[in-house]
RNA sequence: GCCCCGGUGGCGGAAUCGGUAGACGCAACGGACUUAAAAUCCGUUGUCCGAAAGGGCGUGCCGGUUCGAGUCCGGCCCGGGGCACCA
C-alpha cells in the first residue's frame, strides 16, 4: 500500500473495476422475488447544457449514496441516467454560434457523460436515453394521438408572446420588461391555436392521491394542493339591465365565481378581465375603453405581475342587476382580474376582499359592510376605511340572510339563487389545462397534418415517428421548420391531397413526464412500455430540485394516471418517495464599473478580509489587491461569475473529495454554501483516513477480536464503532442526513487515533473500527473506500459486500452519565450504574456536592427522572 | 400580491419524540516539527465575571404553555424560493 493518497490512481482503479465487473448493471429479479427487494433510485435527468454544474453533482451524489447503500443492504438496485435533451438553450446556442441544436446537444451529452463517469456514479448506462432521440419521442407522439382520440388532448386558442420584429413567439423568459430579448421590440399578445391536455379532468384525483404520498415532503404536497387550488364556492349570475340586452351573450347574465357568496349584499361593483367578451364588446363602441383594454392585454399575464401591479380599471358604461335586490351594479374592466380563473369576472366586495378594497379606494367606489366578526367588532370595516375584513363572520344588512354565520349564509344564498335560476354551488379549480404547443424548432413534433379538405388530421401510427430534421439552424426569427418545405409539405393521410404538417413542437415537460418509465424498457422498439415497467415502478426514491416541486411532478403524476387508465401501466403514482435537494450557492463579488454596470469576479480570485473577531469585513481581488463589493450568496451562474467547475476539482482533488464535501456540508434538503476551505477539509479528512489505514496495516495483520479480553478503553472504542455503524445506517437509510453520518465517522476516526495500540487486542479493535469506518463512508466516497477495503483484507469488493449491523452486545455499557438539573438548570453530571432505579439515581444526584449547594435547606417539590438521561430536582 | 421554506458561535452546521445548546468541520489563535515555508501533529476557541472551582447570560423579536422550550402555541421582524412558454 502506498503511503500517499493519490486520488487519480485510486479512482481509475475503482471505476475500471466496476465497469469490468458490470457491478451496477440492473437485471429484473426472477419471477416470485419480493417486490420490496427492488430499489429504483432516480435523480432528475439533466438538461445537456454543456458542462455539469454543482447542482447536478449534488443531485447525483445523493442518488448515488442511496443506490450504493441500498445495494449493500441487499436490494436489487436500478439507477439509470438520461438526457432531457430538447429545449430552448440549444436554439439560443444555435443563434449565437450557427451550430445546429442537434449537434450542440449531442456534443454536450458526450462531454457531460464523461463528467458523470469521472464522478463514479453507479449508473446502469445500458439504459441511457435522450429525449431528442426519435426512438424515444415517437412514444410522446403515439400517446398524444391516443389522448387526442380520447378527448384528453384537444385544440383551442391560447395567448402567446409575439415579437413583431423577429416575427416569432417568445418564451416568458425571453420577455424582458415587456420587450423582446433580442430585438427590444414591445411584445404583443397573440391568440393562436394550440394543443392542450385535459389535466383538469384529473384534478380531483391528483389532489386526493397526494394523501397516498406519505414519503413526500409536506411542503411539496402543500404546493401541489395549492396549485390544483380546489375551491368550494358559488357561481352567481347577475342579469343584465334591460337596456343593455344587445351587448351581452346569449344567456343574458354576467357570471362570476366566488367563495364568499355570503358577501353578495356587499357587492358594489363588478370587475371583468380585459379579455372578457363583455369588455371586448363594450370596447368596440368606446375608443377610450378600447385603449385601456388594449393596454391591459399588452401587459404581462404572469400571475406575479398581475398581482403586484397597481390596481386600475375603467367603467364599461353600464350595469348589471343584483340577483336579490335588483339594484344596478356598475361593471368595470379591471387589470387584476384573471381571464384564466373562474369566469374571468368577479363581484367586487370591497369591505371583505383585500383586492376589491384597494380597487374601490382607488376608484371612489362605495364600501358596504355586510359581515361582522363573531366577537362583535362590527366596526372593523367602517369609514375612514383602514382595511378589508376578510375573515368569515356573521352576515349583516343582507336581507333575509342577516344573522346567518358564514356556512349557513352561503348555503341559504346558494339555495335562493338556484330557485331563481341565477346560481348554484360549484367547485372551481385553479389548475388549468396544460398547453403543450410550442412554436419552437428543437422539440418533439406534434404529429398532426393540416389539410384544407379534411382539417386537422392525426398522423397514422404507421408513419410514426414524425422525425424532426436535425440539420436546421434557427436564426431567431420564427421557427425554422416553417421554412423547411421538406418537413412542412406532405400528403394528407386521409385524402392524399397536398397538406401542411404541423410545425409546433411539444413542451419539453412532455418529454420528462414519462422518462422514468422508459428506463425500465429503453431497448423496446415495439412498444412504449412493457412488463419490466411493472417490476421496477414506482420509483422508490426520486431526487431533484425543489424548483420542480409543482410542474414537472404534477405533469408526471397526470401522465402516469392517463397511461394507467389506458391499461399501459399498473401504478397510480410514479414516485413513492421524494427528496428535494437544496440549491448550491456561492459568494457573489463585483465592482461597479459604471453606473448600473457591474463586473463580477469569481470567488476563486477573491480573498476575504477578516476583522479582529474573525468576522468578514471586506474582500479584495487577489490580482490587484483592491477591494471588491460583496453581493451575498446566490446560485452559481455564468452571469454572476460565481460558478465552480466540478471538472477542475475532480481533476485536482478527486471525485471523492467533491462528493464528501457536498454530503458533509449541509443536509440534502437545505441550500449548500460552497466553500473552498470546506473542500480542502474534505480532502484532508480522506487523507487522514488513508493514513490511519496505512499506519494500521503497516504493523501487520491484526489478531482475531476477543470481546471478553478487552480493557475499558478498547471496549469503549468498540462500543463507539458499533454505535457509529448503527447511527450511519439510520442516518442514510431513514433520515437521509448524510452530513451527520459523515460527522459520526469523523468522531470514530478521531477516537481510533486516540487509542493506545501497543497490545494485540487493541489492534484487533482498531481493525474492526476501521472496517466499519470504511464501510460507512463507502456510499459517499466509493473509490477510496474500495481500495482501503482491499487493503484491510476485505475479500469481496466493497460495493457488493453486505452492509453490517451493529452488535448489540458491543453497545452495552456498565455505567452511564446522567445530567442533574436543579430547577431546570444544569448543576452536575453523575455516573451511575446503567440499570440504576429511580431511588438509586435520586440518592446519587442528591449526594453530589454542587447539587447540594442549590438544594440544601430547601424542600424538594418534585423529582423528574428520565431514565438514562436526565434528572431534574425541583425545589 | 398569493403560496411555500428558513433564521442557532467569526462561518457551514449538530441537538432524531419537549430533556446536557453549539457534535463534526471550516476559519482564527497558541505550540511542536522545519534553516524557512508548505504539509502534518497537539492545544484553545459562544459571551461576560472569576486565578480556579464555579456562576450569570445566550438559539431573529415580544408574549404564553411546561419541572424543563432551539424544539410546542399566539403575535411580529428579516431572508430565500415558486407563481403555468427556463428546465
Amino acid at each position: 500500500m502506498d503511503e500517499r493518497y493519490d486520488p487519480a490512481a485510486v479512482e481509475r482503479a475503482a471505476q475500471t473495476f466496476w465497469n469490468e465487473q458490470r457491478v451496477f448493471e440492473a437485471v429484473e429479479a426472477p419471477a416470485g422475488a419480493a417486490a420490496s427487494d427492488k430499489f429504483y433510485c432516480l435523480s432528475m435527468f439533466p438538461y445537456p447544457s454543456g458542462r455539469l454544474h454543482m447542482g447536478h453533482v449534488r443531485n447525483y451524489t445523493i442518488g448515488d449514496v442511496l443506490t450504493r447503500f441500498e445495494k449493500m443492504r441487499g436490494r436489487n438496485v436500478l439507477q439509470p441516467m438520461g438526457w432531457d435533451a430538447f429545449g430552448l438553450p440549444a436554439e439560443n446556442a444555435a443563434i449565437k454560434n450557427g451550430v445546429p441544436p442537434a449537434k450542440w446537444t449531442y456534443d454536450n451529452i458526450a462531454y457531460m457523460k464523461r463528467q458523470l463517469q469521472a464522478l463514479g456514479f453507479a449508473f446502469d448506462w445500458r439504459r441511457e436515453i435522450a429525449t431528442c432521440d426519435p426512438a424515444y419521442y415517437r412514444w410522446n407522439q403515439w400517446l398524444f394521438l391516443r389522448m387526442l382520440e380520447q378527448g384528453i388532448a384537444y385544440r383551442k386558442t391560447g395567448v402567446v408572446n409575439w415579437d413583431p420584429v423577429d416575427q416569432t413567439v417568445l418564451a416568458n423568459e425571453q420577455v424582458i420588461d415587456g420587450r423582446g430579448w433580442r430585438t427590444g421590440a414591445l411584445v404583443e399578445k397573440r391568440e393562436i391555436p394550440m394543443y392542450y391536455l385535459r389535466i383538469t379532468a384529473y384534478a380531483d384525483e391528483l389532489l386526493a392521491d397526494l394523501q397516498q404520498l406519505s414519503d413526500w415532503p409536506e411542503r411539496v404536497k402543500t404546493m401541489q394542493a395549492n396549485w390544483i387550488g380546489k375551491s368550494e364556492g358559488c357561481e352567481i349570475a347577475f342579469p343584465y339591465a334591460p337596456a343593455t340586452r344587445d351587448l351581452m351573450g346569449a344567456d343574458g347574465v354576467l357570471k362570476v365565481f366566488t367563495t364568499r357568496a355570503d358577501t353578495l349584499f356587499g357587492a358594489t361593483f363588478m370587475a371583468v378581465a380585459a379579455e372578457h367578451p363583455l369588455a371586448l364588446a363594450a370596447a368596440a363602441r368606446n375608443p377610450q375603453l378600447q385603449a385601456f383594454v388594449d393596454e391591459c392585454r399588452r401587459g404581462s399575464t404572469m400571475e406575479a405581475d398581475v398581482a403586484t401591479q397597481e390596481k386600475r380599471g375603467m367603467p364599461i358604461g353600464f350595469a348589471v342587476l343584483h340577483p336579490f335586490t335588483g339594484k344596478p351594479v356598475p361593471v368595470w374592466v379591471a387589470n387584476y382580474v384573471l381571464m384564466t380563473y373562474g369566469e374571468g369576472a368577479v363581484m367586487g366586495v370591497p369591505a371583505h376582499d383585500a383586492r376589491d378594497f384597494e380597487f374601490a379606494l382607488g376608484n371612489d367606489l362605495p364600501i358596504v359592510t355586510v359581515v361582522r366578526s363573531k366577537t362583535g367588532a362590527y366596526e372593523t370595516v367602517r369609514a375612514p376605511w383602514i382595511d378589508a375584513y376578510t375573515e368569515p363572520g356573521i352576515a349583516v344588512d343582507s336581507g333575509e340572510f342577516s344573522g346567518l354565520e358564514f356556512e349557513a349564509a352561503v348555503d341559504a344564498i346558494a339555495v335562493a339563487l338556484e330557485q331563481r335560476g341565477l346560481g348554484r354551488k360549484r367547485t372551481q379549480f385553479r389548475l388549468r389545462d396544460w398547453g403543450i404547443s410550442r412554436q419552437r424548432y428543437w422539440g418533439c413534433p406534434i404529429p398532426i397534418v393540416h389539410c384544407e379538405a379534411c382539417g386537422e388530421v392525426p398522423v397514422p401510427d404507421t408513419d410514426l415517428p414524425v422525425r424532426l430534421p436535425e440539420d436546421l439552424v434557427p436564426d431567431g426569427s420564427g421557427n425554422p421548420l416553417n421554412k423547411t418545405p421538406s418537413f412542412v409539405q406532405c400528403a394528407c393521410p386521409t385524402c392524399g391531397k397536398p397538406a401542411r404538417r404541423e410545425t409546433d413542437t411539444m413542451d419539453t415537460f412532455v418529454d420528462s413526464s414519462w422518462y422514468f418509465l422508459r428506463f425500465a424498457c429503453a431497448d423496446n422498439s415495439q412498444a412504449m412500455v412493457d412488463q419490466r415497467v411493472d417490476y421496477w415502478l414506482p420509483v422508490d426514491q426520486y431526487i431533484g430540485g425543489i424548483e420542480h416541486a409543482i410542474l414537472h411532478l404534477l405533469y408526471s403524476r397526470f401522465w402516469t394516471k392517463v397511461m394507467r387508465d389506458r391499461g399501459l401501466i399498473a401504478i397510480d403514482e410514479p414516485f413513492a418517495n421524494l427528496l428535494t435537494q437544496g440549491m448550491v450557492l456561492h459568494h457573489i463579488y463585483y465592482r461597479e464599473q459604471a453606473p448600473g454596470r457591474r463586473e463580477y469576479f469569481n470567488p476563486a480570485d477573491v480573498e476575504v478580509v477578516l476583522g479582529p473577531d474573525n468576522e468578514r469585513t471586506g474582500a479584495i481581488l487577489v490580482t490587484d489587491d483592491l477591494p471588491v463589493e460583496w453581493d451575498g450568496l446566490g446560485t452559481m451562474s455564468k452571469s454572476k461569475n460565481n460558478g465552480v467547475d466540478p471538472q477542475v476539482l475532480v481533476e485536482k482533488l478527486g471525485a471523492d473529495t467533491v462528493r464528501l464535501f457536498m454530503m458533509f456540508t449541509a443536509p440534502p434538503e437545505q441550500t449548500l454554501e460552497w466553500s473552498e476551505e470546506g473542500v480542502q477539509g474534505a480532502y484532508r479528512f480522506i487523507r487522514r483516513l488513508w493514513k490511519a489505514v496505512y499506519d494500521h496495516i503497516q504493523a501487520g495483520v491484526a489478531p482475531a477480536l476477543e470481546p471478553a479480553a478487552l480493557d475499558a478503553a478498547q471496549k469503549e472504542l468498540r462500543r463507539l464503532a458499533h454505535q457509529t455503524l448503527a447511527k450511519v445506517t439510520d442516518d442514510i437509510g431513514r433520515r437521509r442526513t448524510f452530513n451527520t453520518a459523515v460527522a459520526a465517522v469523523m468522531e470514530l476516526l478521531n477516537a481510533v487515533g486516540r487509542l493506545e495500540t501497543a497490545s494485540a487486542q487493541a489492534r484487533a479493535v482498531v481493525q474492526e473500527a476501521l472496517e466499519i469506518a470504511v464501510m460507512c463512508l463507502s456510499p459517499m466516497i466509493p473509490h477510496v473506500t474500495h481500495v482501503l477495503w482491499r487493503e484491510l483484507g476485505g475479500r469481496d469488493d466493497l460495493a457488493r459486500t453486505r452492509w453490517r449491523t451493529a452488535d448489540p452486545r458491543a453497545l452495552l455499557q456498565d455505567t452511564i452519565e446522567v445530567v442533574v438539573q436543579v430547577n431546570g438548570k444544569l448543576r452536575a453530571r453523575i455516573s451511575i450504574a446503567a440499570d440504576a432505579d429511580e431511588a438509586a439515581a435520586r440518592a446519587a444526584a442528591l449526594a453530589d456536592a454542587n447539587v447540594q449547594k442549590f438544594v440544601a435547606g430547601k424542600a424538594v417539590r418534585k423529582f423528574v427522572y428520565i431514565a438514562g438521561r436526565l434528572i431534574n430536582v425541583v425545589v
